[in-house]
DNA sequence: CATGAATGAGGGTTCATTCAT
DNA sequence: TATGAATGAACCCTCATTCAT
């Protein structure tokens, strides 16, 4: 029930050194590997410092506290989700709007399936913390690359701001994907077509009666 | 990362006299309350106590641990959930389909939208414990209330499962509300058609291209 | 880390009517399988009274508290022992030494083996509480029953104080039993023998060197 | 009646720096000091914290839990007794039986008496405990010490196997100390020639009659 | 800078005992 | 008298965070 502060959850130093940004990584990726194989619970500064092969002490020079050492790995993954879908909407340019789909459900997929613990403790994670500020960059450049995708076919999609819709068929495709995630090591073999037809169906759907 | 046996999430008493009764209500209000205005942090077994106004004494008679607790909620609002829907089914009888997914997204919201915290809060602890068991019974009622409301329309649905078609229609509807309801007073103007546009969508889409 | 007065221990009411006297039958008889079957732990006053097919109240109607409960179970122990020495020490009368030691051990073993938890848990109480005086009466009927046993063969016995030599003779006998009887089922093949050989050498080899 | 598994009873750290090792050895010391002054009753961790002038945190740093603090209390008595015991036997080299008889009961009433609570509890904890394995390093170098302090009395000793003849006599020392030293401040005189008849009585006496 | 020992507030749970019905 | 709901002190234990070395 701690308030917290949006302020409290940069990083501590700029790190300008390469030797500091290595470290910073490997708490980062101790802190994923974590939440991959236990999601939330073990999710402990210490054994994040322990799996790092570093003193809890030196975690702490890098982050003031736990919630921005989250928030770092927060922003990290919208980063590389950025990345890619940028790199999928210059591919998918002039090909049809189910190529178009296909491929982005693809990619949502190998995202969200191979850490499914992890894609989860993150997305309650982001609820959770004031991060709007710190994601809005990422934020942004998701939706660009998104408007990106979706704009050459928007007569083809049902009326209504491109924008909530891109955000709308990201959150469908991952509520799926959650819930059939959830124990199981292989995703269903239906479950590519089922989140193609939702996303599908979302964006050609006219949502008046 | 304690690992929990379903076994443990059993309520701990019949509740004989009606006075127990009462005080399970109370705690459950109590609890309800918590998550409604504080989401999980703040959802600790000395608290509910404390909100419910008995001691934690009491609360262990009737709870043998806090996941009993929290599982007892998760029940009970599946079981309010599922008798809603029942009841929706019925009055949906003959009604075409936009009526009826309309009346359906109407009854999510209003469930959703009043406590989206502890809606939220109660989805997470779903997947977190092994409910699966005690809540099935609720799970098989939801499940077939959705049946009996698409069955009639199935020649207006794209193939595929039903069972599945209906299950997902819930995750759809609840990842677009859970994502607006974050922290919002009210809910956005366009959120009920743009659920009903996402749910009508899938219903009507193809799967395979 | 209480501290515990004596006069506590008593049972709460002289319990004329037949009607009490067989509920606390029932409570002590609930309490001797709990300490049977679970030792110390799992030995709580709800549980007793649960067992016992009675409410809580109902307990403390009786006993005061925990420690009258046990003390009247321990009471009744040696109450139990105190008359089967008699018995057997009237039985033996005109018996070799030999003869009359081991059915004493034979006596020890039945008591002791059969219940090795209970009788392990009544002896730490033993020691823990201050019963000296509630078990003053059986504990001299005990010794009058074992000097009874041993004064016929003063001459075959090593010189010293025989009421002292008569409870040394207890404990010897009682400590190798609840070293062996800890988790076996069945005693093994040659701890009578060893017991009377320790009780017999004790009985005859000289104190001083 | 929670089942312990005996892998929970390690310590938690090999303790690196020097003042680590300070702090086990303050943490064990309070404990003993506790069970010393005030038996079972009132050893629980906070008070062991309390009483070593070190937070509750730093107990749990190096025992993972209530019982594998116990666990080590139990192995250092354990091994002081069995480094105490090879001393003994080493020196007993060559003298007659009742001579090295004395001798061990003169020791074994110099450690039990003076902690009589602290070795008593130790004791029930040794048998509520699964510490088999723990001790049985310090069980067997004790039975070693044993053995060559009887070996070469054998011939003077009744048949048997030596082994458990050792065993039983330390139970028989046991007891009696156990029993005699309960609340008093110091032995009765005559404890220690008491001891040595049970102990001589035992080793001479032939079992069968 | 790195280390890791130390801290202590916080939170889950038990159980002897009381008391209104 | 019996009942059993209610009480709360007492414990066990975790983990984010600090700070001396």
């Amino acid at each position: 029930m701690s308030t917290l502060k949006a302020s409290a959850l940069k990083p501590r130093k700029p790190a300008r050194q390469q030797r500091s940004q290595a470290t910073i990584d490997t708490i980062l990726e101790a802190a994923a590997r974590i939440l991959t194989k236990d999601s939330l619970d073990g999710f402990n500064t210490n054994r994040v410092a322990a799996v790092a092969g570093i003193s809890i002490g030196s975690l702490y020079q890098y982050f003031p506290n736990k919630e921005a050492l989250t928030a770092a790995l927060l922003l990290r993954s919208h980063e590389a989700q950025a990345e890619q879908l940028k790199a999928l909407a210059l591919a998918m340019r002039g090909q049809p709007l189910p190529t178009a789909v296909r491929a982005l459900v693809k990619l949502a997929m190998r995202g969200q399936w191979e850490q499914p613990r992890l894609a989860a403790a993150l997305d309650h994670e982001e609820r959770r913390l004031p991060v709007e500020k710190l994601l809005r960059a990422s934020h942004q450049a998701i939706d660009e690359s998104l408007l990106d995708l979706l704009h050459e076919h928007r007569h083809s999609i049902a009326p209504g701001d491109l924008t909530v819709i891109a955000r709308d068929v990201i959150d469908i495709a991952k509520a799926l994907m959650e819930k059939d995630a959830d124990g199981r090591r292989d995703p269903p073999v239906d479950l590519e077509d089922r989140i193609y037809r939702a996303v599908m169906g979302y964006l050609v759907m006219p949502s008046a009666v």
